[in-house]
DNA sequence: ATTGAAGGACGGAGGAGCAAACCTTTTGAC
DNA sequence: GTCAAAAGGTTTGCTCCTCCGTCCTTCAAT
């Protein structure tokens, strides 16, 4: 029946147990294992590309019986999550042959972070951190320099986005994804992309004001000549400093320190 | 209809840049979503620990009752863990009022990393290293001085372990997870450990000589100077080049770049 | 009008995980 | 010595997730 799609049941919050460094390392040893099912994980995945804009609005999802095979799921638990975006807002299908299922345009409004997400705050830019860092070293070390000329004019055109935060989010996200992709790491990117949702989640209900963006970008344009001149370690401090100004924000807005 | 025609429709300037880097980033996005069932993540949990030194050969895990609560597993699912455990010789259990589940004394002699694990070794390596910079900088920003204490006389332990690899291994995972711990983030903990069982697996059956685990240990006396001095990016280049170390070993013993 | 490609729906089989018992072995407290 | 407590070991039955296969419905291209 159809109530049995709607499986967009929460999962119970998980107890977090603080680390103490005196302590055995028994509490992470022993913290809970999170087992996500594959329905939930590919909602998941679809719905943070979407939320990211690599898929952007308008454009069409793999045919089901071939997205399937490469989710490596049964055309039923995709068509679950599929139905679950779709109630969502964040796609619709339409049938009959050039039919298909598209991201919704526009897309429907981002719903404010949850308590959890905010109260995990730290631990999510902890996680950015290292991803960032690990990406700028490892691109400085391995990027095209086609790469890093179309990372170039993906810069440039966030300087005509300073206006519109969606926009300039947006574009920011393709950037830190494309530099991540530079890196010819497919963890990388995985990791990337995850943190990015993560990151998007937190200060999406933010206000950015322009002159905020600009020096933003600035750091982009900075960050993208170090790796460029294959500058590791100024790419990690150009990359840690664009971090912090993010940080500084929440540490400003959010409590708990 | 009118909603199909839009995806033709020229948009931002942004639009001309999106889908530059080799490859969309779909390939990502629609990568088979492999969930672990609890009872493997268990199994590899405990086992990592396990062969980390974590939970060191002799002590006792737990009772199953409280374990099971502990991890947010049935006990009949922890059990079927721990039935894989102690086949394969990692814990033994022992019956009555003051029995309970021991890790093995000796530990079974590791198996040699699967062709699956050498043809990833570079993926392992990158995320390893996001991790160390992450632990790196966020250590130097954050770890006490009784933190710093403690790792320093881990690493004079460690000098008085280069004759014996798996010894010297041991307390090296130690020093590296305690200072993930330092950084009060427990997913950079969790993310630590996850890495350290990967090396492990990589580099347990390669030679190391002492004078390798000697400068190795070199390294990381620097690492702690940097981060005892708050200097984020001595630290960060400090482990970079402690890491570069291993992956020279790697690459010249692996084929495939 | 036909056809092919797409989404939509249904039902059964298999397995993972959970829950709640109950059994067996040991040993420390009395 | 007895016994109760604390541990691992066993069994049973249930629920839910996932898979697979099959069939239906829609609709643009031909």
């Amino acid at each position: 029946m159809a109530q049995r799609l709607q499986r967009v049941r929460v999962r119970s919050p998980l107890a977090r147990v603080r680390a103490s460094i005196a302590g055995l390392p028994s509490d992470a040893v022993f913290a809970p294992v999170r087992s996500q099912t594959a329905f939930e994980e590919t909602v998941e995945r679809l719905g943070t590309a979407i939320k990211l804009g690599l898929l952007p609005p308008g454009s069409r999802l793999p045919a089901e019986r071939e997205l399937c095979t490469r989710l490596g799921i049964a055309r039923s638990t995709l068509r679950q999550a599929l139905t679950a975006l779709a109630q969502s807002g964040h796609v619709f299908a339409t049938r009959g042959r050039g039919g298909g299922t598209f991201v919704s345009d526009p897309l429907p409004p981002a719903d404010p972070p949850s308590a959890e997400v905010l109260a995990q705050w730290r631990e999510t830019c902890d996680q950015r951190l290292a991803v960032e860092l690990g990406v700028a070293v490892r691109a400085a070390q391995r990027a095209h320099e086609e790469d890093l000329d179309a990372l170039d004019s993906l810069a440039a055109a966030l300087d005509d986005a300073l206006e519109d935060f969606p926009a300039y989010r947006q574009a920011d996200v393709r950037l830190h994804v494309g530099l991540a992709e530079a890196t010819r790491s497919v963890s990388l990117v995985r990791a990337m992309t995850d943190a990015q949702g993560a990151m998007t989640d937190l200060i999406s209900h933010i206000a950015h004001p322009p002159e905020v963006l600009s020096s933003s970008n600035a750091q982009h344009r900075r960050l993208l000549v170090a790796v460029r001149e294959r500058d590791e370690m100024r790419a990690a401090l150009v990359i840690t400093e664009h971090l912090q100004a993010t940080e500084h924000i929440l540490a400003g807005l959010l409590p708990g320190g």
